[in-house]
DNA sequence: CGATAATTTCAGAAAATACTGAAAACTCAG
DNA sequence: CTGAGTTTTCAGTATTTTCTGAAATTATCG
């Protein structure tokens, strides 16, 4: 690997992080090389940069594609394929709560409606069912708030963000406003 | 492993999940076992309950422990270890919230933060560190968001989310009260 | 303070995962 | 259609991770 110190720094930052996800450290450098190069690079490129054999970029690369975390893109006159990572931060984020949810929660919830559907046959089980239907609930409650603001577009986001904890003081306001407007008109 | 089925299903699915998380197979069925559980339960229930050694069910519950997971307890008039896992599935989603992030962001943060410092010396590096710092700043508002957010109490948490994209309109909304408040009172 | 019960550590075995080079498959210009 | 350029597959090897049993350590009872 010969990068330059800052970039280096940040792929092999990224290569033990990855390891901590189920992401590989091959795939977690490749990321992290894409993720700041200025220019799409080619799967050599990679390979050379990061002193990977050319089959294990191959992987990697493919890997990345599944989680729709690269873009593919071709050079005129260049037969090759080069890839880069989307400019937009939020747009990246986007895009690994969709998969993850896709790959981690939907399964979850499936196992977890179909035991609920179940008579439970011994004492054990009927807690254990109460328990998951806990959990079943918790997660409905996430996933279908975090389709809510999946649909907010960068900005919105980025402002109720910002926000933060004052949300809480706006919900009691509008309360107030609301009862105000109903004394008034009544 | 000799469970009824609906934990038996329930234990399983938790040890693939927990593959593709950092947690391994075990760590993941004791969790989902424990959880499941109506009574605090020993190493050696564990052990026998999910067919581990003694000493991996010893290692998968340090690790829970380090993770704040698992609330440890005594029986009167036993002299071994119960373990068991909080009631509340809010809290615990707070707790996993906190490790990953002590594990997985703060260091990210901080070595961006010291790539941030330096002075780059190739043309790459200066893109690379602006990169660096769009990363640096999402996950900055990112962090500061889920503080808040852990501030509040359940309950505020659970109408935040029920409301959902609701809070945009309330947003909108705030924005023309505060204005006509200002007509009204110029 | 022993003796006993319980937990932890750890070296090595077993299993799972990652990585490589060589070969196969694909793609496209001529 | 041919063949050079490119990507993918895959069997075997290397590495990492997980798991175990035995031994060491720690805690508690009488």
């Amino acid at each position: 690997m010969n990068l330059p110190p800052l970039t280096q720094r940040f792929v092999l930052h990224f290569g033990e992080m990855g390891s901590r996800w189920g992401i590989n450290r091959t795939v977690g450098q490749i990321y992290a090389l894409l993720y700041v190069s200025a220019k799409p690079l080619n799967a050599d490129d990679v390979g050379e940069a990061l002193g990977f054999s050319r089959s294990n970029v191959s992987m990697g690369l493919k890997e990345l594609q599944s989680w729709n975390l690269v873009r593919l893109m071709h050079q005129p006159g260049d037969r090759r394929e080069y890839f880069q990572a989307p400019e937009d931060v939020w747009a990246i984020f986007r895009t690994l709560a969709t998969e993850r949810r896709k790959r981690e929660i939907d399964p979850t919830l499936s196992m977890l409606r179909d035991a609920l559907m179940e008579q439970p046959a011994v004492t054990e089980d009927i807690h254990a069912q109460a328990r998951m239907k806990q959990m079943h609930e918790f997660i409905e409650r996430m996933t279908q708030w975090l389709d809510d603001v999946q649909k907010m577009d960068s900005a919105t986001l980025d402002a109720l963000m910002k926000m933060g904890a004052k949300v809480q003081k706006l919900l009691e306001m509008t309360d107030r406003v609301k009862k105000v407007v109903k004394n008034v008109s009544s």
